[in-house]
DNA sequence: AACAACGATGCAAACGTTTTCATCCGGCGA
DNA sequence: TCGCCGGATGAAAACGTTTGCATCGTTGTT
């Protein structure tokens, strides 16, 4: 009972009519009678025809996929955005090729030439920090791309995102605003990562304008999870000389400084203040709540498929579009003016 | 300087072979002369031919894609899953076409559609729980397919996970055993959700076992968020009459109602257990740190890609394959005896 | 020296669509 | 009556590959 496929030339003999009239039926239905399509549409459905996209986009057609590229899935912001990139797409009809590349840019290349292979309609990656053979490779193939996550004026390609220089920024004002002198830094690792570089280096403008210096002792770098957070901060803390201000690169650090904190009780926000960014699920919740730079991962997402959709549709010249996401500080808990000397 | 793609025929010409000796020297590289290969990819690197896997897959060959439909990326138990799954399909060569339907089972099918006109080489897909058309879809197509997240030993497909009814089982039965008789669930809708609904039936046999009754203003639902579930539990305190112990139907709901308590000064585990299911990322850290029943995801995610690709090389008849992975429970300090009344 | 066997390559058909062009048919105005 | 037009459909070419079969030297065997 190997029933072979059934392809459009078994419904057009079962219907009577040609494949031509088949394939139109599906594709500009005005172009046949009412009767004929109606004709067809049963034999399809008693057949259990599926359309065939490969063969389809073989025809110089669109492939209706759309590749995105992040550094990783295990993360809660990275995942808003997954979701809400994914939705835009599919309510449009296209469907999502995904990869992770683990912060390595070298994989990331190899990803973007598979994604190449499968034709997709248009490339999404996160962030603008990109091997040259990258940019390369879409800038020949004339392919629609946007780097989601980051806002920059002088990109090489289009951009959707918040400043995170201004994230770092703003994170940083807000302790020196409350009067913090002693600030530390809890960072991942910057390379390969545009957003967390660009994010440190607008905390340390802050700090720099404000004549505040940051000891290497309390320039700390941690993976992104809230284990290893943990674990260098009750290291830090274990030495005695605490910071009463601490600015994380995102909430998935500062969640972890918030609870070794606890562990060892040192109060939040009394002995230390703590400030992250990204607002993930859960920041706003957890005791005390968390003090963080919201970054707006949904509409990135939203917003950046829209770009990209309307790159895939405007055939020719690729026009580049930035758009700048705004940026706002949320002040919960976890903050306040550092303790008396 | 409108360079139309060059195909594998630009390729041939000036390497000065025939189309069959390129396609073959990427296929079946031993059957050409290595000078011969060497002149191809020179040219290929030259030209920068990037290979058409639409055309390829028309000839019935592989399309090199494998589906993957979830009920939603944004979860952080979800987001492991899918990466460890996109993992181990990318290191075979696979690339991962992903969808998330929302809990929506009529979507669930769309998106399975979708997947199909792609020509993927398989499906996987989260529970065991889906329409008869989704079933049907898969069996007529006799395309490989695999269930994750859920072991049953009659399921009508291939399948890998841990038991879920089991898990809900363990987590009561560890309140139980600590002595509590005042137990509340807190779940998610249980509507086509059938790990949700496994696990809440699997507590409640425990109870029955053990001749505890819950009553219904302790079975507390609230959807997948920590502030959602906590919500609901700042109310059930509110109103005065609160359980010793609690199971929550996966972790962000217990961290949920972890910070409500907080947050209401009810202390954990002093008045209420709490006991979660899930073990996600920073269930371990938080104060205080939660037990779970943990559930295996990153194993999950690579025993599915595992078997899926099995199914996809063994060309002809597809065996049912399952897998069982094994739960256990983690016992952290978010729940103790109950007080003395 | 004739021949078999083998390795490397080319030729052409095939894959499942879409699309251009041609055909056919009925109706309409001159 | 004739020519024309427009709507519906069919025939066939095209898309970029892969692969079965044929071809052509070379080498080794008798």
């Amino acid at each position: 009972m190997v029933s072979r496929h059934v392809d459009i030339v078994d419904v057009a003999r079962r219907a009577g009519v040609s494949p031509a009239t088949v394939s139109r039926a599906f594709n500009h239905p005005s172009l046949v009678r009412a009767d004929t399509r109606a004709r067809i549409s049963a034999v399809v459905d008693e057949l259990g025809y599926i359309r065939n996209r490969a063969a389809r986009s073989i025809h110089g057609k669109r492939s209706g996929t759309i590749g995105l590229i992040v550094p990783t899935v295990d993360n809660a912001i990275f995942s808003r955005l997954i979701q809400s990139f994914s939705d835009a797409l599919n309510s449009r009809g296209f469907t999502l090729l995904l990869s992770a590349h683990g912060y390595d840019l070298g994989r990331e290349k190899d990803l973007l030439r598979s994604f190449l292979e499968h034709r997709v309609d248009g490339i999404a990656v996160i962030g603008l920090d990109h091997e040259n053979a990258t940019f390369a490779l879409i800038e020949n193939r004339q392919v629609p791309a946007v780097a989601l996550w980051n806002h920059d004026g002088a990109s090489r390609m289009s951009c959707v995102g918040p400043e995170n220089h201004h994230a770092g920024y703003l994170a940083a004002r807000h302790l020196a605003d409350l009067g913090h002198r002693r600030i530390g830094l809890l960072f991942p690792p910057t390379r390969g990562n545009d957003r967390a570089a660009s994010r440190l280096e607008g905390a340390e403008a802050l700090l720099a304008e404000r004549g505040i210096d940051v000891p290497d002792r309390w320039r700390i770098e941690a993976v992104y999870s809230v284990a290893a957070a943990k674990r260098a901060l009750i290291d830090l803390i274990g030495d005695g000389d605490i910071p009463t201000g601490l600015v994380a690169g995102n909430d998935v650090l500062a969640q972890g400084a918030v609870f070794a904190a606890a562990e060892c009780a040192v109060g939040v926000p009394d002995r230390v203040s703590v400030v992250g960014i990204g607002d993930f699920s859960g920041s706003a919740e957890m005791t005390p709540s968390l003090t963080t730079v919201r970054l707006p991962a949904a509409e990135i997402g939203e917003a950046g498929a829209e770009i990209l959709l309307e790159l895939v549709r405007s055939q020719r010249r690729h026009p580049l579009i930035r758009r700048n996401l705004p940026l706002e500080l949320a002040v919960r808990a976890s903050t306040a003016a550092p303790p008396a000397p």
